[in-house]
DNA sequence: TTTGGTGGTCATGTTTTTTTGACTTATTGA
DNA sequence: TCAATAAGTCAAAAAAACATGACCACCAAA
Protein backbone atom coordinates (compact mmCIF):
# COMPACT_ATOMS: atom_id res chain seq x y z
CA UNK A 1 0.00 0.00 0.00
CA UNK A 2 1.15 3.65 -0.47
CA UNK A 3 -0.70 4.63 2.17
CA UNK A 4 1.36 2.48 5.17
CA UNK A 5 4.53 4.86 4.92
CA UNK A 6 2.65 8.03 5.30
CA UNK A 7 -0.22 6.17 8.04
CA UNK A 8 3.14 6.09 9.94
CA UNK A 9 4.29 8.74 9.82
CA UNK A 10 0.97 10.62 10.79
CA UNK A 11 0.78 8.12 13.79
CA UNK A 12 4.60 9.19 14.73
CA UNK A 13 4.13 12.60 14.08
CA UNK A 14 1.06 12.34 16.50
CA UNK A 15 2.91 10.26 18.90
CA UNK A 16 5.56 12.99 19.00
CA UNK A 17 3.08 15.91 19.30
CA UNK A 18 1.58 14.41 22.59
CA UNK A 19 4.89 13.61 23.59
CA UNK A 20 5.73 17.33 23.42
CA UNK A 21 2.80 18.23 25.01
CA UNK A 22 3.60 16.20 27.88
CA UNK A 23 6.72 16.99 28.35
CA UNK A 24 6.84 20.16 28.79
CA UNK A 25 7.62 22.20 31.82
CA UNK A 26 5.10 21.33 34.58
CA UNK A 27 3.33 19.61 32.55
CA UNK A 28 3.91 15.83 34.17
CA UNK A 29 3.60 17.80 37.71
CA UNK A 30 0.29 19.50 37.41
CA UNK A 31 -1.21 16.19 35.18
CA UNK A 32 -0.09 14.56 38.51
CA UNK A 33 -1.60 16.99 40.82
CA UNK A 34 -4.72 17.07 38.99
CA UNK A 35 -5.16 13.19 39.70
CA UNK A 36 -6.35 14.37 43.22
CA UNK A 37 -9.22 16.83 41.90
CA UNK A 38 -9.43 20.04 40.64
CA UNK A 39 -6.68 22.67 41.17
CA UNK A 40 -6.73 26.52 41.08
CA UNK A 41 -4.03 28.41 39.56
CA UNK A 42 -2.79 29.88 42.69
CA UNK A 43 -2.23 26.19 44.48
CA UNK A 44 -0.48 25.14 41.69
CA UNK A 45 2.13 28.25 41.34
CA UNK A 46 2.58 27.29 45.05
CA UNK A 47 2.76 23.25 44.91
CA UNK A 48 4.60 22.83 41.73
CA UNK A 49 8.81 23.89 43.20
CA UNK A 50 10.10 26.57 40.94
CA UNK A 51 6.78 27.19 38.63
CA UNK A 52 6.25 30.59 37.60
CA UNK A 53 3.28 32.42 36.19
CA UNK A 54 4.32 32.07 32.59
CA UNK A 55 5.41 28.71 31.99
CA UNK A 56 2.65 27.61 34.41
CA UNK A 57 -0.23 29.58 32.04
CA UNK A 58 1.39 27.59 28.85
CA UNK A 59 1.12 24.62 30.20
CA UNK A 60 -2.81 24.88 31.32
CA UNK A 61 -3.63 26.35 28.14
CA UNK A 62 -1.90 23.91 25.51
CA UNK A 63 -3.01 20.86 28.06
CA UNK A 64 -6.58 22.70 27.50
CA UNK A 65 -6.48 23.47 24.40
CA UNK A 66 -5.48 19.25 23.70
CA UNK A 67 -9.00 18.60 25.59
CA UNK A 68 -6.85 16.66 27.97
CA UNK A 69 -7.57 19.55 30.84
CA UNK A 70 -10.53 21.90 31.20
CA UNK A 71 -11.20 25.41 32.84
CA UNK A 72 -13.96 26.30 34.50
CA UNK A 73 -14.42 29.54 36.39
CA UNK A 74 -16.19 29.08 39.92
CA UNK A 75 -16.27 31.93 41.34
CA UNK A 76 -16.77 35.73 40.72
CA UNK A 77 -16.32 37.31 43.78
CA UNK A 78 -12.58 37.33 44.54
CA UNK A 79 -12.43 35.36 40.97
CA UNK A 80 -11.48 31.61 41.10
CA UNK A 81 -10.74 29.25 38.48
CA UNK A 82 -10.29 25.31 38.17
CA UNK A 83 -8.45 23.53 36.19
CA UNK A 84 -9.60 19.19 36.28
CA UNK A 85 -9.19 16.54 34.08
CA UNK A 86 -11.12 15.88 31.30
CA UNK A 87 -12.72 12.81 29.97
CA UNK A 88 -9.44 12.03 27.77
CA UNK A 89 -7.13 13.66 30.39
CA UNK A 90 -8.30 11.00 32.21
CA UNK A 91 -7.77 8.19 29.60
CA UNK A 92 -3.63 8.84 29.52
CA UNK A 93 -3.56 8.05 33.34
CA UNK A 94 -2.80 4.68 33.35
CA UNK A 95 0.03 5.82 30.72
CA UNK A 96 1.38 8.33 33.23
CA UNK A 97 1.69 5.46 35.79
CA UNK A 98 3.50 3.13 33.04
CA UNK A 99 5.83 5.64 32.53
CA UNK A 100 6.37 5.79 36.21
CA UNK A 101 7.34 2.31 36.32
CA UNK A 102 9.45 2.07 33.52
CA UNK A 103 11.53 5.20 35.17
CA UNK A 104 12.58 2.55 37.26
CA UNK A 105 13.75 -0.02 35.15
CA UNK B 1 4.33 9.17 55.48
CA UNK B 2 6.83 12.14 54.99
CA UNK B 3 8.27 9.59 52.04
CA UNK B 4 5.31 9.21 50.31
CA UNK B 5 5.60 13.12 48.93
CA UNK B 6 8.92 12.31 47.89
CA UNK B 7 8.59 8.98 46.80
CA UNK B 8 6.19 11.10 43.84
CA UNK B 9 8.63 13.25 43.84
CA UNK B 10 11.24 10.50 42.62
CA UNK B 11 8.77 8.91 40.20
CA UNK B 12 7.40 12.25 38.83
CA UNK B 13 11.04 13.18 37.97
CA UNK B 14 12.12 9.42 36.46
CA UNK B 15 9.36 9.65 34.46
CA UNK B 16 10.22 13.70 33.25
CA UNK B 17 13.59 12.29 32.52
CA UNK B 18 12.20 8.92 30.40
CA UNK B 19 9.81 11.68 28.69
CA UNK B 20 12.52 13.64 28.11
CA UNK B 21 14.40 10.88 26.28
CA UNK B 22 11.63 9.71 24.29
CA UNK B 23 10.47 13.07 23.18
CA UNK B 24 13.25 14.52 21.82
CA UNK B 25 13.52 15.29 18.17
CA UNK B 26 13.69 12.00 16.03
CA UNK B 27 13.69 9.36 19.10
CA UNK B 28 9.89 8.49 18.11
CA UNK B 29 10.78 7.93 14.70
CA UNK B 30 14.19 5.70 15.59
CA UNK B 31 12.43 3.96 17.74
CA UNK B 32 9.30 2.92 15.57
CA UNK B 33 11.39 2.23 12.62
CA UNK B 34 13.37 -0.01 14.74
CA UNK B 35 10.75 -2.09 15.17
CA UNK B 36 10.88 -3.58 11.79
CA UNK B 37 14.53 -4.81 12.61
CA UNK B 38 18.41 -3.75 12.52
CA UNK B 39 18.64 -0.17 10.99
CA UNK B 40 21.72 1.53 10.21
CA UNK B 41 22.43 5.24 10.23
CA UNK B 42 22.58 5.96 6.95
CA UNK B 43 19.13 4.31 6.38
CA UNK B 44 17.68 6.41 9.18
CA UNK B 45 19.22 9.59 8.07
CA UNK B 46 17.20 8.86 4.75
CA UNK B 47 14.00 7.36 5.95
CA UNK B 48 13.22 10.45 8.35
CA UNK B 49 12.41 13.63 7.27
CA UNK B 50 14.52 16.69 7.60
CA UNK B 51 16.89 14.32 9.65
CA UNK B 52 20.61 15.47 10.33
CA UNK B 53 23.32 13.93 11.63
CA UNK B 54 24.12 15.32 14.26
CA UNK B 55 20.98 15.11 16.15
CA UNK B 56 20.36 12.04 14.93
CA UNK B 57 23.83 10.87 16.17
CA UNK B 58 22.72 12.33 19.60
CA UNK B 59 19.67 10.28 19.87
CA UNK B 60 21.14 7.24 19.23
CA UNK B 61 23.73 8.51 22.08
CA UNK B 62 21.24 9.11 24.45
CA UNK B 63 19.03 5.98 23.50
CA UNK B 64 22.01 4.01 23.74
CA UNK B 65 23.49 5.28 26.65
CA UNK B 66 20.23 4.39 28.44
CA UNK B 67 20.02 1.15 27.35
CA UNK B 68 17.18 1.14 25.02
CA UNK B 69 19.12 0.56 21.91
CA UNK B 70 22.02 -1.36 21.18
CA UNK B 71 24.84 -0.61 18.49
CA UNK B 72 27.11 -3.06 16.63
CA UNK B 73 29.61 -3.02 14.00
CA UNK B 74 28.68 -5.64 11.40
CA UNK B 75 31.18 -4.98 9.17
CA UNK B 76 34.29 -3.80 8.52
CA UNK B 77 34.21 -3.32 4.64
CA UNK B 78 33.04 -0.11 4.07
CA UNK B 79 32.03 0.08 7.95
CA UNK B 80 28.65 -0.45 8.67
CA UNK B 81 26.93 0.14 12.42
CA UNK B 82 23.56 -1.57 13.16
CA UNK B 83 21.29 -0.07 15.59
CA UNK B 84 18.52 -2.52 17.13
CA UNK B 85 16.09 -2.83 20.21
CA UNK B 86 17.76 -3.84 23.05
CA UNK B 87 15.03 -6.03 25.46
CA UNK B 88 14.74 -2.69 27.61
CA UNK B 89 14.01 -1.30 24.79
CA UNK B 90 11.64 -3.74 23.08
CA UNK B 91 9.59 -3.28 26.91
CA UNK B 92 9.15 0.01 25.77
CA UNK B 93 7.16 -0.97 22.29
CA UNK B 94 3.45 -1.46 24.22
CA UNK B 95 3.91 2.24 25.81
CA UNK B 96 4.59 3.90 22.24
CA UNK B 97 1.76 2.10 20.74
CA UNK B 98 -0.22 3.16 23.58
CA UNK B 99 1.21 6.69 23.07
CA UNK B 100 -0.19 6.04 19.06
CA UNK B 101 -3.23 5.37 19.53
CA UNK B 102 -3.74 8.47 21.90
CA UNK B 103 -2.21 10.59 19.39
CA UNK B 104 -5.57 9.95 17.60
CA UNK B 105 -7.93 10.90 20.02
C1' DT C 1 -12.39 55.94 44.37
C1' DT C 2 -8.87 53.45 46.18
C1' DT C 3 -7.28 48.92 47.81
C1' DG C 4 -6.81 43.91 47.68
C1' DG C 5 -7.16 39.32 45.81
C1' DT C 6 -7.05 36.08 41.90
C1' DG C 7 -5.67 35.02 37.48
C1' DG C 8 -3.58 36.07 34.21
C1' DT C 9 -0.71 38.73 29.70
C1' DC C 10 3.30 41.17 27.59
C1' DA C 11 7.95 42.40 26.45
C1' DT C 12 12.35 41.31 27.25
C1' DG C 13 16.32 38.56 28.40
C1' DT C 14 18.54 34.03 29.21
C1' DT C 15 19.15 29.27 28.58
C1' DT C 16 18.60 25.06 26.12
C1' DT C 17 17.95 22.59 21.78
C1' DT C 18 18.54 22.02 17.17
C1' DT C 19 20.71 22.94 12.72
C1' DT C 20 24.53 23.72 9.63
C1' DG C 21 28.79 23.06 7.43
C1' DA C 22 33.45 21.76 7.75
C1' DC C 23 36.36 18.27 9.33
C1' DT C 24 37.84 13.21 11.05
C1' DT C 25 38.60 8.14 11.20
C1' DA C 26 38.69 3.68 9.26
C1' DT C 27 38.90 0.59 5.50
C1' DT C 28 38.89 -1.05 0.62
C1' DG C 29 39.94 -0.98 -4.11
C1' DA C 30 42.19 1.29 -8.08
C1' DT D 1 49.38 6.40 -2.64
C1' DC D 2 44.83 8.34 -3.66
C1' DA D 3 39.95 8.39 -3.98
C1' DA D 4 35.58 6.69 -2.17
C1' DT D 5 32.20 5.26 1.34
C1' DA D 6 30.16 4.83 6.06
C1' DA D 7 29.80 6.79 10.29
C1' DG D 8 30.45 9.94 12.67
C1' DT D 9 32.58 14.68 15.62
C1' DC D 10 33.16 19.72 16.43
C1' DA D 11 32.26 24.59 16.72
C1' DA D 12 29.28 28.13 15.76
C1' DA D 13 24.81 30.02 14.41
C1' DA D 14 19.88 29.85 14.61
C1' DA D 15 15.65 28.64 16.71
C1' DA D 16 12.82 27.23 20.42
C1' DA D 17 11.80 26.98 25.25
C1' DC D 18 11.85 29.10 29.58
C1' DA D 19 12.33 32.85 33.25
C1' DT D 20 11.62 37.52 35.01
C1' DG D 21 9.48 41.66 36.20
C1' DA D 22 6.09 44.94 34.95
C1' DC D 23 1.65 45.43 33.93
C1' DC D 24 -3.75 44.54 33.14
C1' DA D 25 -8.78 42.93 34.08
C1' DC D 26 -12.24 41.90 37.10
C1' DC D 27 -14.98 42.40 41.12
C1' DA D 28 -15.97 43.64 46.10
C1' DA D 29 -15.62 46.09 50.15
C1' DA D 30 -13.95 50.07 52.64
Amino acid sequence: MTTKNSDKNTETCKAQALLKLLSGKFRPEVFRLSLNGPLRFSSLLRDIPGANKQSLSAALRELEEAGLLERKIISIKPLHVEYYLSVKGKSLVPFFHQLESFGEI
